[in-house]
DNA sequence: CTCAGTGTTCAGTG
DNA sequence: TCACTGAACACTGA
């Protein structure tokens, strides 16, 4: 999915639609890899009965608080999303947008709560993870991340000591998440944007006015997708954002300059080589 | 048929 | 051990 905006428009949902809810009914798609061997029955156990006291998000991780333990965590991988049977939800890289069908394609858990809500998480490409947790912030994966940048928006002069101990290029590192949690493809290449920084650039070569610009970057970009509910079309016009997915159209920005594409740390990479340095 | 792809992990290297 | 790179994973849709 995912990344950080297009997550916590998933924790909304979730929060919408299950807290403050008793789970009664829970079905499992039999998934090994998604579920990483748990068998249904013990997710089943688990969730049945349980009731919802918060939805929480780090990164683009997600868990639920329930009244006992352990607590379910949710990762997209790459595709996938949260769907309710009015056929609302954000759905990414699905194929076909959701229809009539519930549960829909590629549904992995369908939650049914006592008052007739539903809840469902879909993954197309099995990428992603349901997990049983009983200390969520304690334990692998979450406890590993780095700093969430709207959870904790980072200090400029700290940012620019981590920089300093890096020596790989701002994208690779960006990407990182125990570095920053939450970040992915497309944020990391729109905060460098933001920043007028050069993906290739060594994250040690930045002075402090550079980490400055990173930093405000890092919090205002994911805050904007955010705040326009991870809808692309909200986004301001002048993001990178509706360039980079259709590069044999759009080879410069609104401004008329060039952007260029390459594949940095192994990810598609998008930016504008006369405003980034 | 081939290939890219909004993520993560692991093996290999320095 | 750490930091970094690139391949692998699994699957859909163009």
């Amino acid at each position: 999915m995912p990344e950080l905006p297009e997550v916590e428009f998933g924790r909304r949902q979730l929060e919408a639609v299950l807290v403050g809810e008793r789970l009664t009914s829970v079905a499992v798609f039999d998934d090994p890899i998604v579920f990483e061997g748990v068998s249904p029955a013990r997710v089943v156990a688990a969730l049945e009965g349980a009731t919802v006291r918060a939805a929480r998000r780090r990164g683009k991780h997600l868990w639920l608080e329930l009244d006992r333990r352990p607590w379910p965590l949710f990762h997209f991988g790459m595709t996938g999303g949260f769907a309710t049977p009015d056929g609302s939800g954000l759905q990414l890289h699905t194929g076909p947008a959701l229809d009539a069908q519930w549960p829909p394609r590629f549904a992995k858990i369908v939650l049914e709560t006592a008052r007739g809500r539903a809840l469902c998480m879909t993954n197309a490409r099995r990428l992603g993870r349901i997990r049983l947790r009983r200390d969520p912030l304690c334990e692998s994966p979450i406890a590993d991340l780095g700093f969430d940048p709207l959870l904790e928006p980072p200090d400029p002069s700290d940012l620019y000591a981590r920089l300093q101990a890096r020596r790989g290029m701002l994208k690779g590192l960006l990407l990182d998440q125990r570095f920053a949690a939450g970040v992915g493809n497309w944020v990391a290449d729109e905060v460098l944007h933001a920043a007028r920084l050069d993906p290739r650039r060594k994250a040690n070569t930045l002075g402090p006015a550079e980490a400055e610009r990173l930093a405000e970057a890092l919090t205002s970009i994911t805050k904007k997708a955010v705040d326009a509910d991870a809808d692309a079309d909200r986004y301001p016009g002048h993001w990178l954002f509706h360039q980079r997915w259709a590069p044999a159209e759009g080879l410069t920005t609104p401004a008329g300059d060039s952007i260029e594409f390459l594949t940095l740390s192994g990810r598609a990479t998008a930016w504008v080589p006369a405003l980034q340095k």
